[in-house]
DNA sequence: TGAACCTCCGACCTAGCGGTTATGAGCCGC
DNA sequence: GCGGCTCATAACCGCTAGGTCGGAGGTTCA
């Protein structure tokens, strides 16, 4: 699927590596030329594809219990109960929260006997900043080289 | 500022370049050792330094809308009205976008005449990107290598 | 099987977000 | 200065997000 358009003409592979998105055209010649003058009122808003996940990944980004959370996952993974001892939270909030970065696929769930343990999925947290930083060439130069 | 205390100690550099966040620790040497078991009731939620613009940003890159304005402007600045005729949004609505999008530092504003020209500031980009992910090793290979 | 434990789900409340219209403030040209 | 264009702010409204509590469901173990 083409990240600028519809159109089902031959993909280039885009030179960033941490991402699978890809383009008709190399990222530093953009596919859609802005008008300088308002579109015509049956213009679209310019919505990129796989809006709907980005959607997920920032705005389950955007809270910071969650981001403090995913900190808390960085070296080992923790049950909810372990999770939940680090907060002044309630278990179900943050059995909550930990839905929503699931459903993000920003962590992973497997049930250890009464226990169920989340661990981090890093390359999801990578995936989702490259397809949305891929838009960027400033900010990836700055990421990629510093 | 070290990243994980408030401590006054010497700072070291933090190996990756697009930040100027800095720590006591190497980051392959986490500050805070996590307990396997719940801490006292007295323990405060990990919540990190620099929270706050960390909800600014990812607040703002969780909509939309305002991700497509970011990538309306990727390559030029554009006046609000300009802006508007992108969208099937009203103008006013479209103005407290942009206004969330500035309270975040992720564009600036001038005025020209009659007209108001925002633009990109891919630094503050990247460095919010950053600011984040200096916290996960595994993110920063993924993001760095590829 | 029944008790104890861990986790998730549903109902509810409040605050904040994103949308609208109406209005005000800043520049321009006449 | 006045009218028109451009943009920001205020007031309002509906919906979603995030918090609580109570209770259901699944697992372990005697």
């Amino acid at each position: 699927m083409c990240i600028d358009c519809a159109e089902q003409r031959p993909l280039l592979a885009h030179p960033l590596p941490f991402t699978n998105v890809m383009s008709h055209q190399p990222s530093s010649t953009p596919h859609r030329i802005l008008s300088a003058v308002p579109l015509a009122s049956s213009a679209q808003a310019p919505i990129p594809r796989g809006g709907r996940e980005l959607d997920k990944f920032f705005k389950a980004l955007s809270d910071q219990t969650r981001r403090s959370i995913l900190r808390l996952l960085r070296h080992r993974e923790l049950s909810v109960g372990e999770i939940v001892g680090n907060f002044r939270l309630s278990q179900p909030t943050i059995s909550r929260h930990l839905s929503v970065l699931k459903e993000a696929q920003l962590v992973t769930d497997s049930r250890s006997g009464q226990h169920v343990m989340y661990r981090l999925s890093p390359e999801e947290l990578a995936r989702g900043a490259g397809r949305f930083f891929i838009h960027f060439d400033e900010c990836q130069d700055l990421l990629t080289r510093g």
